[in-house]
RNA sequence: CCGGAUGUGGUGAAAUUGGUAGACACGUCAGACUUAGGAUCUGAUGCCGUAAGGUAUGGGGGUUCGAGUCCCUCCAUCCGGACCA
């Protein structure tokens, strides 16, 4: 009976599936156990050697649960939209659906090569309608819910409706400040129930936009005007695209976004309750970088120049210059509509009555007061109820930091008091007016401001800064080119050569943005002024600033920050030392903890304890207000792409309305060709109907009729009415993480066409226990995937927040690449007779270390140059220690003609080395990821060929650690395939078949059994399995050594194996069961199905009744080692009594010593100190110290 | 540039808590069986040295009776950085 890998794994697999013997209930008193692997996508090349490494450990752990009796779920589906198949698409016309279809093909049947238990009646693919009908579902849910801060959760957002009804949006400032749409109604972030009710619904709809969870915005994306196309951060290669080299710009484009920004802190906080690796959490957190510190405004001090659109230059000039025609239109909307408490006030105030001039809804800065004394510098606010409330102290805050800076006192009163006695108020605003000098008495210019600048025109520069302790050290300002202000701010003499930066600049990504090491930047001409002291500070650009960063300006710190320093130094900007001897003149000191200098009211503090100080003066004056910044901007959920999900969204006049729920899924249009529509749109912009009309109505009764956009429509008893009408959807189609994003939660209840999932299946399956997938996913799929967990509980639709609860990092698994060494020289042919054409080159291959001075059969020649060619597939010629024998280069030759070299060489020369008659070169080898592109992938159907896969598995989990990256190298491979067959050999002898005996195992044999299964079972569970099938082979090899063929030992290894090699173990297995032999052991055997309605008592298991048969006759017996139970440990089977010590002296071993595990230290000093090699090394003198540490060492001092 | 990880024999690696460095394999060498060996089995194998012994976990420094493991510092390699998935 020999071990016929191919046989036995191929009978397996077809019992296995015909037996559905992977089905996984939704219904189990067993404990729940969920494990998953991170989506695959199903490229075009298959499956290479480094993927199913993590499918490999996760199979291990799933079947190891399985017979610990848990209900195990471990699913496999495919994340089946993609950028791959579109581009493939592109290159040779054939449809994703089609190239899809089949690359799902070829994984499967890689995948059940390897013997996975998957249940793929539960098989998933995110590009199938009645997947992606519940991703689109899931969108719309997002659309239509907002980010309660309140609250701090997801809320629909019909309720913000009924608040702006009635108190407008003071108590819900729109949560991206910094945004603004085009239009009047968004300069001024704020409005009343009274205003909303105004909008139109064009307004409405921008407003609320600007709350959905999934909301429509415009982004820059990397746009290729040569391809047409938007282009992927590595499509673009030195500011040109990787296809074709064509110029890439930057360009704004519509976008969808899910504002994940609101999730920031809980996706932080979440951190706490998952078992990630530190590594992984800190990769998040600093991908959402929270940090705090202060935003602090500096003013610009800008060129004089007048208003312009007002026939007199007013007294008092106030308003922020760059938006004032809009802020004026809204201030005299104000005035038309005023309050009715406004308007006693105005009665009241108006026309001098007070002796006061007061003006009503004047516009200062941005901002627009209710009522103004100028020339007291004092506003007078009439507020709602609301705005005592905490909440809205931000957008108040800001306001008034902002008057205040510019000398304004605020007075306030509210509705009540007005209500209550106007006359009051009036009186109290008289009394305080009156003891306010007039600033025409002050000054006789216009100037308002406490610093002597301007308001006129006068923009502030927004700076975010983490240490607002250097606030004294600032030496200019850098602002990203992108910087609204730029344009405004640029004096005429800096104006050529700042355009000719930004035109640089927009030629660059930002990756190469942030990696650039060269210093470069422009001065705009303009000074910010610093708040404190009214220093002027130069305003440069840079492009190391980013747009989307922070407030898109940093304040440079050049003796603090390096990037700084550097900066400084490079454009000779003066340094200012405020930490005196922690800054040496030549390199930045970071430092928190120097005692600052040069620095006013904090001179003389330690940096970290000024921070604080600093802030609270800064919002006492005005200046500034603390601030949490995260780095983490919302998430581009939009792709001008074909292949992904259609968004159920149809616009009308520039509205976006959601599709009803009715209509999903909105199916994926067929196209003929995938070429990007107009303006940087997606495909489906160039199908008429989807642009214009719509998806065209099918009755009921022509269900089966196919529609223009080529989905055949279903017919479900409902029409698709409201899909009439003039109107486009939505061209731009979702991103790939679009369906990973929840995937898992379908995993549980596949079919479900009622909901995504139906909330008994999802409490039963809950959180995934166990997530297995490649750090590349770190921060993008887990971040995302979060995020959707939480959106989903905050609607009530899970019972969890966190999707995974343990997360595993596999390592890749890289590939080895070869290269030639070839040297061409100038002037010499070599076909046939070696002639001296000039133009010709000849090329010569050499080994590795071969220089070219070395070349000395030739004769001199002009060296034109050296060249690494990489030799495709070398790793199948070359051996280990990188030798290419001339006979394997000529059996390459001959297998992979079309290969050789593929580079422009004509012709080659080989100079082989030569040793013991063997001809040879040697040649660089380098470890690189495994990739087509490389030409060093490895197919493990070639592996499974070979040795089966059960050596596979084995040998793949062997390599090392799970989450360690290692190079393949096939030859390792034997030593596994070898133990199985020895391990096979402990049951079955090739002449005299199966060999198990039924005898009384000794004690040395329990003793092998019960360590591996301690090893096995703790290396399992802590997903050591490289260490663990280290423990199979120890076994087996002292079995071996014992000559052991005992049922008693060898039935309880075996099911220790099945998770591992199932194959071979289902096979002994059933050997071992098949009578007449011996009766199978009662109570070893279970069934699934018993199971699921038994208690999990380990009595109550019977043994099967029900024989299953194979498909090709053979009784099966029906009791797979699937249901079996894991052996027990016993620990009595390991005491030992005696252990050899190691002893050594001074930490160094000389010798051993067996000693009794309970001797007491003044045994062990007498024992240690009679023995020979002790005696030695003391020459005589007593020890120093004796140190004795029971069951581990002895270490003799002397 | 920012962030993360990893450096141990010729190779993949082990050492779970500071306690015998190199388990288990590959490869190599020697031997047995054999018509044969890409089968199987036995032995050796970090490096230097006949040996005693010395030396060794990327480099340098530190803590400790004792450091691959802890601390400081430097170096190298790999991975990721928002439209590849």
């Amino acid at each position: 009976m020999e071990y016929k890998f191919r046989d036995i794994e191929k009978k397996w697999q077809e019992w296995w599936s015909a037996q559905k013997i992977y089905r996984v209930m939704n219904a189990s008193t067993r404990p729940k156990c969920y494990v998953l692997d991170m989506f695959p996508y199903p490229s075009g090349t298959g499956l290479h050697v480094g993927h199913p490494l993590g499918y490999i450990a996760s199979d291990i752990y799933s079947r190891y649960k399985r017979l610990k009796g848990f209900n195990v779920l471990h699913p496999m589906g495919f994340d089946s939209f993609g950028l791959p198949a579109e581009q493939y698409a592109l290159d040779t016309g054939q449809h994703p659906a089609e190239t899809t279809k089949k690359n799902i093909a070829t994984f499967k049947a890689q995948l059940d090569n390897i013997g996975f238990c998957y249940d793929w009646d539960r098989e998933i693919q995110t590009s199938d309608p009645s997947f992606y009908k519940w991703t689109q579902w899931i969108f719309l849910q997002l659309f239509d819910s907002y980010y309660d801060r309140q609250k701090n959760k997801a809320e629909n957002i019909a309720l913000l409706i009924e608040v702006f009804q009635k108190e407008g949006n003071v108590r819900h400032p729109i949560p991206n400040l910094a945004y603004r749409q085009a239009g009047p109604q968004f300069r001024i972030p704020f409005f009343r129930a009274d205003e909303w009710k105004d909008f139109d619904e064009k307004t409405q709809q921008d407003i609320l936009m600007q709350y959905r969870l999934a909301y429509c915005g415009y982004g820059e994306v990397n746009w290729c005007e040569a391809l047409g196309t938007v282009l992927a951060n590595d499509e673009v290669v030195n500011g040109v695209s990787e296809r074709g080299g064509y110029p890439v710009v930057k360009k704004k484009l519509r976008q969808w976004y899910l504002r994940i920004t609101e999730y920031a802190d809980r996706l932080l906080e979440g951190l706490g309750k998952v078992d990630f690796s530190e590594a992984m959490k800190e990769m998040q957190t600093n991908w959402i970088g929270k940090s705090s510190g202060a935003e602090i405004n500096f003013q610009v001090k800008p060129p004089l120049t007048p208003p312009k659109g007002e026939d007199t230059t007013p007294k008092y000039q106030t308003a922020h210059l760059s938006l004032y025609s809009i802020t004026k239109m809204l201030s005299e909307e104000k005035r038309k509509n005023p309050t009715p408490e406004e308007l006693i006030m105005w009665q009241l105030l108006l026309a001098n009555k007070t002796g006061f001039h007061i003006r009503r809804q004047h516009i200062i800065g941005t901002y627009i007061v209710d009522f103004a004394c100028l020339d007291k510098l004092t506003t007078i606010e009439i507020d709602g109820g609301y705005h005592n409330t905490p909440e809205t102290l931000f957008y108040d805050k800001e306001r008034t930091a902002f008057l205040k800076a510019n000398g304004f006192t605020e007075l306030r009163f509210t509705n009540e008091e007005v209500k209550e006695d106007a006359g009051i108020v009036v009186k109290k605003i008289i009394e305080f007016l009156s003891k306010l000098p007039s600033i025409s008495r002050i000054s006789e210019s216009s100037k308002v401001s406490p610093l002597g600048g301007d308001l006129e025109g006068a923009p502030m520069l927004k700076v975010y800064t983490t240490r607002p302790d250097t606030i004294f050290g600032v030496d200019f300002m850098v602002i990203s080119p992108e910087h609204e202000l730029v344009e405004i701010i640029t004096t005429a003499e800096q104006k050529a050569s700042v355009e000719e930066y930004i035109a640089h600049v927009k030629s660059r990504s930002e990756r190469e943005r942030m990696a650039e090491k060269k210093i470069t930047g422009v001065f705009t001409g303009a000074y910010a002024l610093n708040p404190f002291n009214g220093r002027e500070i130069p305003i440069w650009i840079s492009e190391y600033v980013l747009a989307g960063y922070g407030t898109g300006a940093i304040m440079g710190v050049p003796c603090g920050d390096e990037r700084d320093h550097k900066f400084a130094k490079h454009f000779n900007i003066p340094i200012t030392n405020i930490i005196g001897t922690w800054y040496n003149g030549e390199e930045a000191n970071p430092t928190k903890e120097a005692i600052l200098e040069n620095s006013d009211f904090i001179n003389g503090l330690v940096m970290k304890d000024a921070m604080e100080i600093v802030i609270s003066k800064m919002e006492e004056l005005g200046i500034g207000v603390r601030k949490v910044n995260y780095k983490m901007r919302d998430a581009a959920f939009s792709r001008q792409r074909y292949w992904g999900e259609p968004f159920p969204i149809k616009w009308i006049n520039g509205i976006a309305y959601p599709l009803d729920e009715m209509e999903l899924p909105l199916e994926l249009p067929h196209v003929e060709k995938y070429t990007p529509g107009p303006d940087g749109e997606g495909p489906l912009a160039n199908i008429p109907e989807w642009i214009h009309k719509g998806v065209k109505i099918a009755k009921q009764s022509e269900s089966s009729e196919v529609s223009p956009l080529g989905a055949t429509e279903q017919s479900e008893g409902w029409e698709r009415s409201s899909l009439e009408g003039a109107w486009a959807l939505e061209t731009n189609t979702m991103p790939g993480y679009a369906g990973s994003s929840w995937y898992f939660l379908r995993y549980m209840d596949p079919h479900n066409d009622k909901a995504f999932c139906d909330r008994n299946i999802s409490d039963y399956w809950n959180q995934v226990d166990l997530y297995i997938g490649g750090t590349e996913h770190a921060v993008g799929h887990l971040l995302y995937s979060r995020m959707w967990t939480k959106f989903l509980y905050d609607m009530d639709l899970i019972s969890f927040d966190e999707p995974y609860k343990k997360l595993v990092n596999q390592g890749m698994i890289t590939g080895k690449s070869y290269f030639i060494k070839a040297i061409g020289f100038l002037g010499y042919k070599i076909a046939g007779d070696i002639g001296s054409d000039p133009n010709a080159k000849t090329w010569y291959i050499v080994s590795n270390e071969m220089k070219e001075e070395n070349l000395d059969f030739l004769n001199p020649k002009i060296l034109y140059s050296t060249s690494w060619i990489r030799l495709k597939y070398g790793h199948q010629y070359v051996n280990s220690d990188g030798k290419l024998s001339k006979q394997n280069f000529e059996k390459y030759l001959r297998e992979r003609p079309d290969e050789y070299l593929s580079v422009n060489h004509s012709s080659f020369l080989i100079k082989w080395d030569n040793r013991d008659g063997e001809e040879y070169i040697f040649i660089r080898e380098e470890v690189e990821k495994m990739s087509k592109s490389k030409f060093n992938v490895e197919n493990p159907d070639d592996i499974v060929s070979k040795y089966g896969a059960d050596t596979f598995r084995m040998y793949e989990m062997f390599l090392g650690p799970v989450e360690m990256s290692k190079p393949w190298d096939t030859k390792g491979i034997e030593g596994v395939h070898r133990f199985l067959k020895k391990f096979w050999r402990l049951f079955a002898d090739e002449t005299k078949g199966l060999i198990v005996i039924d005898e009384q195992p000794t004690p040395e044999e329990l003793k092998v059994l019960h360590q591996a299964i301690k090893k096995i079972e703790s290396d399992t569970e802590r997903f050591s399995f490289n260490t663990a099938v280290s423990a199979f082979m120890i076994a087996t090899n002292e079995l071996s050594d014992l000559k052991c063929h005992k049922r008693s030992i060898l039935e309880p290894l075996l099911i220790l194996l099945a998770p591992y090699a199932p194959h071979i173990a289902e096979e002994l297995y059933y050997q071992l069961q098949k009578p007449p032999q011996t009766p199978p052991k009662e109570g070893l055997r279970h069934t699934q199905s018993q199971l699921d309605e038994e208690s999990i008592s380990k009595e109550n298991f019977k043994l099967a009744e029900s024989s299953k048969v194979l498909p090709f006759g053979e009784d099966l017996g029906g009791a797979s080692i699937l249901n079996a139970s894991y052996p027990k440990l016993e620990e009595k089977y390991l005491i030992e009594t005696t252990k050899e010590y190691p002893i050594s002296i001074n930490g160094k071993l000389r010798t051993t010593l067996n000693i009794s595990l309970d001797a007491e230290q003044s045994e062990v000093e007498k024992i240690v100190l009679e023995n020979e090699v002790v005696k030695k090394w003391l020459a005589g003198n007593p020890p120093k110290k004796l140190i004795y540490v029971k069951d581990k060492m002895i270490n003799v001092v002397i």
